[in-house]
DNA sequence: GTCGAAGCAAGAGCAGTGCTCTCGTTTTTG
DNA sequence: CAAAAACGAGAGCACTGCTCTTGCTTCGAC
């Protein structure tokens, strides 16, 4: 950890911080489409082209700005967890913390799950800090399969090669069988579509009452994965 | 159906046609963002302010495309089914049928299921056109429930109050329970939301056979459905 | 048929965008 | 202390959606 020796490194992350955060003020609301590089330099007082010299182009905010969002929806879904209590109870608290940041952070959701903006892969950068959330569920159950709580109801078979290694290894340490996996990316996946459905409003004539159909998605998901009510 | 009696009349719809379908083959490229009304103004020779003739705003005309992709999308799906067949084999056709649509057309799947772009609810317009597609899962749910092969594992329950009259209404006839409901608005969510995965790139370093994972999350829904392999 | 009204295409123009380049100024470094 | 690097500001380019005005064509009622 090198510390700013000069006084002008220090303004800089310093200035790189604000940047950041009346960006994200900017996202928060007018979403992704409606931040502008122009009104971001205007708010803090500088010329537009200065804030090159910190991001090199507006999708590099916003990749900035991704990071900062999947950091938050995997502390949202970290600090949910109290590994003290019984697996059903920590999944649930984990799926409604999810949600709730999603309602709380709109735009924020869409730029993680939405439609990719510009063309940027935003490739391995992400890859560590994405899976923070889905690492969540994958821990609560594990912890209910060592302590043998885990009864998944049967279903289809999975074929092996349908997954990559690459998942193995993030799921280390864990032991699950390949369709204890699947079962689990399924998790994930339903959980991030869900929000989705209802933040954009594909629910709208659909569900009456969103919290309790989240839950009982969350509860259904949870049984699917073999944690018991 | 009154036909267009003056020369003005069928220019009109003519011109608002080419519009349409530059437009789509613009979108279909650059996707949602890139789509530009003076580049299709450029395209088809004429002043950008011209198109305002035919559509009030670039929303608008996303809105247009919006339709049609719904239209293409629900017959993509009800093309696949085939009612004489088993009703694995109609789900599983229904299900490769909305996939390769959306693989064939990401972006109009961007524009159906992705982060709404501008700020337009397209609102009551778009939901007769927009049930195609589930609907198409639920006629093949209830038509094996009419003949008594639907036989749906045991799972939470869903609260009556949590789903809308409309949706009872929309599934009318079909004479579905409360769960059985809810788990056909899961399947369809399942449907978009495994898709989305694949398009957004959210399984890249998580599945390996993207078919093959697709086809045992159709199954596992399948009989999460009741529909019996 | 005539003639006013409506429909239409084109162009200029406004306000805004991302991004680049240049030009002084300030700060850091050797 | 001087060379070098970093920096902020401003002008400018090419583009966007959208509006307004200006003429021209077509339509429909008298």
């Amino acid at each position: 950890m090198n510390a700013p020796r000069t006084a002008r490194a220090r303004a800089r992350i310093e200035l790189t911080r604000e940047i950041l955060s009346t960006a994200r003020r900017q996202l928060g609301e007018a979403g992704a489409a409606g931040l502008s590089l122009r009104s971001v330099a205007r708010e803090l007082g500088m010329a537009s082209s200065a804030i090159y010299r910190y991001f090199a182009s507006r999708d590099d905010l916003l990749t900035a700005l991704l990071v900062e969002s999947y950091t938050e929806i995997g502390e949202a879904a970290e600090g949910a967890d109290d590994p003290g209590r019984a697996p059903i109870e920590r999944w649930l608290a984990v799926w409604r913390a999810t949600r709730e940041w999603s309602l709380a952070n709109r735009h924020e959701y869409a730029l993680l799950f939405g439609t990719p903006v510009p063309g940027y892969a935003a490739p391995h950068i992400t890859a560590e800090v994405a899976g923070r959330m889905p690492l969540t569920l994958a821990r609560i159950t594990a912890d209910a399969k060592r302590s043998g709580d885990l009864s998944p109801p049967p279903g289809p078979a999975c074929d092996a090669s349908a997954i990559t290694p690459e998942m193995r290894v993030m799921l280390e340490g864990m032991e699950f069988s390949v369709e204890e996996t699947a079962r689990l990316i399924l998790a994930w996946n339903r959980l991030v579509g869900i929000i989705g459905y209802e933040l954009h409003g594909h629910l709208a004539n659909v569900t009456a009452d969103d919290a309790a159909f989240f839950d009982y998605t969350a509860r259904t998901e949870a049984a699917f994965n073999g944690i018991a009510v």
